[in-house]
DNA sequence: AATATAACCTAACGTTTGTTAGCCTACTTT
DNA sequence: AAAGTAGGCTAACAAACGTTAGGTTATATT
C-alpha cells in the first residue's frame, strides 16, 4: 500500500499509528475499532503494525498513561505552588479544558476507554485516578476549612466538576461552535462561581 | 443448564434477559459483552437467548430506546406546566439524577452506548438528543430572557449541566456513600445556584 | 556498487464472535 | 392422559478478530 508519511511535527511512524489509532478509538471506542481499520487510516496493511508497536493494547496502554501521568504532573504543580486553594482549583479545571479542547481524542479516549486496558496497567489505571480524585478533593476541602470555599458537600462538588467538563465533547460535534478561549471562561464562570462565597 | 427463574417484579423471560444484559454493557461495554456472557448470567446457553430476543442489538435498542422516550416524555410534561423557567430546569435535572440513581444501568448504557446502535435507530437517536438538548437550551434561553435566570452562555450551561449528573457513575462505585436523597440535595444546589440571579 | 536494516507485503493461524438449525424436554391446555 | 407449545440443549456456521511467520522491497550506510 505504501509507506507510513511523518509529518514534520510527527517525528516517528509510531507516532502516526498512536494518533491514528486515538481518532478511531475515540470515534468507535476502543473494542470496536479493529487494528484492520487502523491499518487503513494509517495507509499500510494490518501486518504492517506491528513493526512499530506490539499489541492493540499497548496502543491504549500508551494513550491512557500519556494523558495519566501528565494530569498527575500537573497536580504535583499545583499542589506545591504557593496559590489559594481556589485558584489552585481554577489552575487544575483550565487544564483539563485546555486538554479537552487542544488534545481531545487522548483525553477522551483516555477517560472513557481504561476499562479495556489489561493488568497491570488496568490496576495502575484505577489507582492513579482515584488518588487524583482524592488530591482534587483534598484542594477543595482544604479551601473549605480556611473558608475560601463556601460550605458545600466536596465530594460531590469534585463529581461534577471533573465530570461537567467532559462535556466538552458535545462542543466539539457541536455545528455553531463559539471559540474555545470564550468556552473556557464560560466553564471557569460558572464551575468556579459555584465555589466562591457570595 | 435450567430454565430462567423471573422474580415477581420481571413478568417475563425477556425483560430478565434485558436487565442482564444492562448491567453487563455498562460493565463491559456493549462491544465488549459477549452473548454467552450474558447466557452465563442469566443461566442459560447462549443460543437459547434467541428464543426471546431477536439479536444482540436489539437488546441495545430496547435500553436505548426505553431510557431515550422517558426522558422525551418528561420533556414534554415540563414544557407544558405552568413553572418558572428556573422551576422546569430544576425538575429536568431532578428527574436525570433520579434516573441516574435508581436506573443506573440503563441510562448508563443509553448515554455511553448508544453510538453502536444501527440504522435506522442510530440516526433516530442522534435527533432525539440533539432536539433534547436544544429544548433543554430553549428553556434556559427564555428564563433568561425574562431575567429569572442570570445572563450565561446557555450551550455551555447545557454542556455542563447535562454531564455533570453523568459523574453519579462515581458515586455508585464510592464506598463511603452518601444517600440518594443528599447527593441530589448536594447537585442541585451546586448546579441551581449557578442560575439564579444574586 | 555492495551491504545492512527498516518497513512493508501476503498468507495463514487459532480464537472468539453472533447467529441458525434441528432436536429434546418441561410445562400448559384440553 | 394426550396434545400442543414454549423454552431449553448441542452442534455447527461463516465472519471477524488479533497476531505471527516468512519473504520482498525500499532506504540508509559503508
Amino acid at each position: 500500500m505504501g509507506r507510513i508519511k511523518t509529518t514534520n511535527e510527527q517525528a516517528t511512524r509510531r507516532e502516526v499509528i498512536i494518533e491514528k489509532a486515538a481518532i478511531l478509538f475515540k470515534e468507535k471506542g476502543f473494542k470496536a475499532a479493529s487494528m484492520r481499520e487502523i491499518a487503513d487510516v494509517v495507509g499500510v496493511e494490518a501486518a504492517s503494525l506491528y513493526n512499530h508497536i506490539k499489541s492493540k493494547n499497548e496502543l491504549l496502554n500508551i494513550i491512557c498513561f500519556d494523558v495519566a501521568n501528565r494530569y498527575t504532573q500537573k497536580m504535583e504543580e499545583v499542589e506545591s505552588s504557593k496559590l489559594s486553594s481556589l485558584a489552585k482549583i481554577e489552575k487544575l479545571l483550565r487544564f483539563h479544558i485546555d486538554g479537552m479542547i487542544n488534545h481531545f481524542e487522548e483525553v477522551y479516549v483516555s477517560d472513557r476507554e481504561w476499562k479495556h486496558l489489561d493488568n497491570p496497567y488496568l490496576s495502575n489505571m484505577q489507582n492513579q485516578r482515584r488518588t487524583y480524585r482524592k488530591r482534587f478533593a483534598a484542594i477543595i476541602e482544604e479551601g473549605v476549612k480556611k473558608k475560601e470555599i463556601k460550605k458545600i458537600d466536596v465530594a460531590t462538588s469534585v463529581l461534577i466538576m471533573l465530570h461537567a467538563i467532559g462535556g466538552i465533547e458535545s462542543w466539539h460535534r457541536s455545528t455553531q461552535k463559539i471559540t474555545g478561549a470564550a468556552l473556557e471562561e464560560n466553564m471557569i464562570s460558572f464551575l468556579i462561581d459555584g465555589l466562591k462565597k457570595i
